[in-house]
DNA sequence: CGGCACTGTACGGGGTTTGTATAGAGTTTG
DNA sequence: CAAACTCTATACAAACCCCGTACAGTGCCG
């Protein structure tokens, strides 16, 4: 975290630990794809270093928006040797930067800002970039170090600049998810968040946006029938409010209770599936799905 | 700010997830119509590129229009062989080749057409292209030409694009403008527009985008006491649905109605000035009127 | 009505990719 | 020195993918 490149090196079992990917597969993927040239020992041990860090995480990346190991290699390499002048300043200070726009109400600056965090695709310009500066403003309102109008002023760009990345989002012929955030709720970042990442991987988003009464989703649902509905809510009033309506759509479509106002028992309860993580992890885990499952009724908890 | 040859490539799996065509069917249109040209990794798979994504996408376009399948692919096909070396240097071509970039949503190419329009002056770009072609894809869209799909991309593509020419125009010491599109609008190349010429001539910026509440104006207004505030809406009724809150923004401030919505008559009922045209020449007039009038009354009809 | 072209889909035999397992031998570390 | 770690090389199995051919439904035409 200092400023200075500590000259960290970690033996393989602790990188794997680390990065999340078992010790044989580090071995395949160095001899296979050329990822990785760790330093040896004396002994011949493999020491990795933070760009080798970098590049499996670059390959992760590349393999959740469903590109095959092979190929994602292939661009993790490419990324790590391509000059990289702008190093995408680390996320810190693009949201430091961020909230001094949003003081400002500078939104070209702030456009541009996000034009920099997506400059390496909009889900990870999402994951290392926009939640954690939601979560910093968030923050910063609480402890009163920003307006209300600021804070609106930035979610609400944020959020036209998410939606304005998923144009189009509702064309093409890939499988159809609606999303919807119950009535009450208004926050819808959570939601578009879950939508790009299914975007990316060429699903077809029928989005209703927040505060959207639960009817009003049952009959987007029956004339649409997507593969899945989606229920993003921060508080859990907003779903347990309307408990026999949620109960009623998922016994019709396949739904799936999100955000930090959902839980697994309360999804278990109303009888539909439950994403309970960071959406992007379980926008991907929907995507591998095996497709179409005939009986909505998997209670998947 | 569009270098990036780190390609993307994708197997046929998820390929045909994305494009929503079964895999059966991608190997028999690439058979059949020689569609798609993907490489193929060194044991044979196919590697199906963005391009291939684009064609494919632009051959759905043409059969949900009802045309063939063997005609949507030799259309397809046509249009992704279309001229890509010469960007055309006479603004009529420009627009044609705009229109073909967006119907086989190729945002690269777009790209580098907006490149070209712009080589000679944002503001003349604007004039010149910019608008014309925003008009004459409306017209293609009345006529079926296009779909709403398409239309989007290029729209979404355009604004993007004028931002980024727009950077920096919140600096100077300028006289300063504060444009909005009131809540409930969404269109927001007109203001862009309207921002471009204002910069042009010296003017600073302050930019909150469109669909932004009334008192979130106010707000960011008597926080930055704008010499001018630009209000700019294509329709009537998202200025009308804010009446009060806007005569009483006008009171305070120097307001400007602009857009297809705004009239003269609704100006004068809210006490506002109104600016009717096309939306570089009355920056022009603005910026060239005496500054700073004291007394923000003149409801100049 | 009988061809006929057009299209999307099905099938089966045979390669590829990729994460993981195993075995035997060497290295680090307390 | 022994326990804990690693190394290389080889081997698998599950999931994927390729190709050629065949087939059924549809709409068109003589």
């Amino acid at each position: 975290m200092n400023g200075r490149e500590e000259e960290d090196r970690w033996r393989i079992k602790e990188f794997a630990a680390r990065v999340g990917v078992q010790e044989v597969t580090l071995r395949a993927w160095e001899r296979r794809y050329n990822l990785l040239q760790p330093e040896r020992s004396s002994g011949g041990f493999r020491l990795y270093s933070r760009a080798d860090e970098r590049r499996i995480r670059s390959m992760q990346a590349h393999m959740t928006r469903g590109i095959a190991a092979a190929q994602a290699a292939a661009l993790a390499v490419a990324e790590s040797t391509a000059d990289r002048p702008p190093p995408p300043a680390r996320p810190g200070e693009l949201v430091d930067a961020l909230i001094v726009a949003a003081k400002s109400f500078d939104a070209t600056r702030i456009d541009l800002l996000l034009d920099a965090a997506f400059a390496r695709g909009s889900v990870n310009g999402v994951r290392e970039f926009v939640l954690p500066a939601l979560v910093e403003i968030g923050l910063q309102w609480e402890r009163g170090q920003i307006t209300v109008g600021q804070e609106h002023f930035a979610s609400h760009l944020i959020e036209r600049r998410l939606l304005t990345l998923a144009a189009g989002w509702g064309e093409g012929n890939g499988p159809l998810a609606l999303l919807a955030g119950p009535s009450g709720e208004r926050h819808t970042l959570g939601l578009i968040c879950f939508g790009l990442a299914l975007a990316e991987r060429g699903w077809r988003i029928a989005y209703l946006g927040a505060d959207t009464p639960i009817d009003q989703i049952v009959d987007a649902g029956t004339s649409l029938s997507p593969e899945v509905v989606v229920l993003c809510a921060l508080q859990a009033r907003y779903l347990t409010d309307h408990a026999a309506e949620i109960a009623e759509l998922g016994r019709r479509q396949h739904t799936i209770l999100a955000g930090a106002g959902a839980t697994a028992t309360l999804a278990q309860k109303l009888g539909v599936a439950y994403a309970g993580g960071d959406p992007l992890a379980e926008a991907r885990a929907l995507a591998e799905r095996p497709s179409s499952p005939s009986s909505p009724s998997a209670t998947t908890a």
